[in-house]
DNA sequence: GGTGGCAATGTTCGCGGTAACATGAGAAAA
DNA sequence: TTTTCTCATGTTACCGCGAACATTGCCACC
């Protein structure tokens, strides 16, 4: 019951409890240095009776270590970045530093102010989605004189380290497992994001490799907002309404990927034999879809896991510093929905 | 290309590239005092010729202000929080107050722990999910001296301020329109999470309600991990393969929910004749299903919003400091599988 | 020309800790 | 007993910034 009236608790308040130095208190609550068992248990009976939480702020400063990571990505709706999340956290649990989260709304400008402000906390890393940023946001991450790992994507030159998947080749792959099956009347589906570069690197992926074949993409659709899975039945039905023929359709989610596959089936199209599909991300929500769409896997989780394991390795004094590249490979999945050749 | 080889930047920095004392580079770059126009130009100027971003640390040492607002919530992994955070951001976003994020994951240990960690940066705020604390954090909380506002839920007693709607009341009116549309026979599906108060509290007051008409729910079924749709769908087989006369299906979440409606329709179920079902949430991606699931809005984003908004205000020198609580009301929607009276 | 007023800028001190070094007491070694 | 060492604890000096107060220079006005 003991409450603060006003002025918080310090190490001062808990010393003058316990009848020790203030430096003292400071050795046992971060079991630093020699502290007599007796000393000890005295100190933290006090801290504890005083309901005393340490100030990280003047500690960060006076020793000029804090263990905070940034991490910077575009959104927290998408189901792709929850799981990013949780890798980060997975590994960064096993440490003492601790992830904080800045989103940009996939716009630049948000991305500069969030780094300002990330970075004005000083943390002991950044963990960044991709590799498009402002001239600004480059130059404040090199000056940060930290660990900087940018994730998601490799397709592009790097600050310093980087974990993801190569977006162009995932989209070059899907291209050649359309190939494959036989499909050869494509239609698009994305979002109008023009700053979802990896999106758009998949799309360029696959459209090269569709090329080579001889085959244009014959229908685009983008959509923003709403319920994805809404979006994806409508801009299906328009789309098939629009040119019937179309035996192939790649959407550049799973969501809307689902959306479609739903107003299919409804309608009775025989997949994957009269239309196939497929989406991105190997979302687990697929898993109880009618049929399991064919998606391809984004490695989400082994990417935050490796971040954080870069970045933790490099707090670590006399650590290398080396930047770190990481390619991971997608596994596509052929689900019910793609032809297998 | 200018590298900070190993020290960082600081107020002196600028100061002697400017020609000016810290202090007017410190009232420059905080917009704060008389400066004139000359000098702040030019102190901008140098600013950014070497890449100055101020330490919050030590400002927040030296004027014991800290932008931070801590959110502490069980999981992003689930689409109830990060709509949350969205209606958090929207407000923060038009005052100079951060949102930091901790996690739980449904833990009091790991509440408590992160409590402690995010107090130990004496944020200006902490939003914090759910009324069941330990004694321990309850203990912080009430000790640390700022505003705290607890969501999601009013049926208990907060610490401070709080935001949320009553899950007890809401399962009761789910109830009720079950009921109301002549089901009898009833179905119950939830996650294995003892610590998730809010799922317990709507099963009670659901139970309540049915009771008082003589009705017990006839079978019930948990999960845990896993795609949630795909959990829907199998808990839904084993349940009516148990017991083919139920004649409603009760879904704690709207995405096992899902996952029941689409393998009821897969069996030609008549919905919501033959067979009612509801969920929880009011997620938008009930909207792109084939038949629209009856759900029950949670206020999500409406609760983030007024959470900040209560922060904000109270963060204002002379504000009113006196606890608030908001009980929002819950929109039944009956969507396509629930039958009106 | 002195004086007041005001805008622009500088100085001092302390926020609450921690690093680095200093000190003291007792035990072990000589 | 004296020296030396070790462990336990205290002292001092910052960390980088901002609040409060001090100072400067310039102009206006009597």
């Amino acid at each position: 019951m003991t409450s603060n009236n006003d002025r918080s608790l310090t190490l001062r308040d808990v010393s003058e409890a316990s009848g020790v130095s203030e430096m003292t208190v400071s050795r046992v609550l971060r079991n630093r240095g020699d502290v007599s068992e007796a000393t000890r248990e005295r100190v933290l009976a006090s801290a504890k009776a005083l309901g005393y939480v340490p100030n990280k702020i003047a500690g960060a400063l006076a020793s000029s270590r804090v263990n905070l990571v940034a991490v910077i990505i575009p959104s927290m709706s998408n189901m792709v970045f929850p799981e990013v999340m949780t890798g980060i956290n997975d590994v960064l649990e096993t440490t003492d530093l601790q992830p904080v989260m800045g989103l940009t709304d996939y716009t630049r400008e948000k991305e500069e102010k969030v780094l300002y402000e990330m970075l004005s906390w000083r943390p002991s890393g950044v963990i960044i989605a991709g590799l498009e940023h402002s001239d600004a946001s480059r130059a404040m991450l090199r000056a940060s004189g930290i660990p900087v790992v940018e994730i998601m994507d490799v397709d592009g030159t790097p600050v310093d380290s980087v974990v993801g998947i190569s977006h162009r080749r995932a989209g070059e792959q899907m291209g050649r497992a359309i190939l494959k099956g036989g499909y050869s009347r494509i239609g698009f589906m994305g979002t109008t994001m023009p700053r979802d570069h990896r999106a758009r690197k998949r799309y360029e992926g696959l459209t090269n490799v569709l090329a080579k074949a001889g085959i244009e993409i014959a229908e685009r659709e983008f959509y923003s907002g709403g319920s994805a899975l809404l979006k994806g039945r409508e801009m299906t039905q328009a789309m098939m309404e629009r040119d019937p023929e179309l035996d192939f359709l790649y959407y550049s989610n799973d969501l809307i990927g689902a959306g479609g596959l739903l107003w299919l089936l409804e309608r009775g199209y025989d997949i994957p034999a009269r239309i196939g599909l497929a989406g991105f991300n190997g979302l687990d929500i697929l898993k109880g879809l009618p049929r399991e769409l064919a998606s391809m896997d984004a490695c989400r989780f082994e990417i935050g896991r490796r971040a954080a394991q870069i970045i933790a390795d490099r707090v670590q004094p006399d650590s290398d510093q080396a930047p770190v590249h990481i390619a991971l490979e997608p596994t596509i999945s052929y689900g019910d929905t793609l032809r297998r050749p």
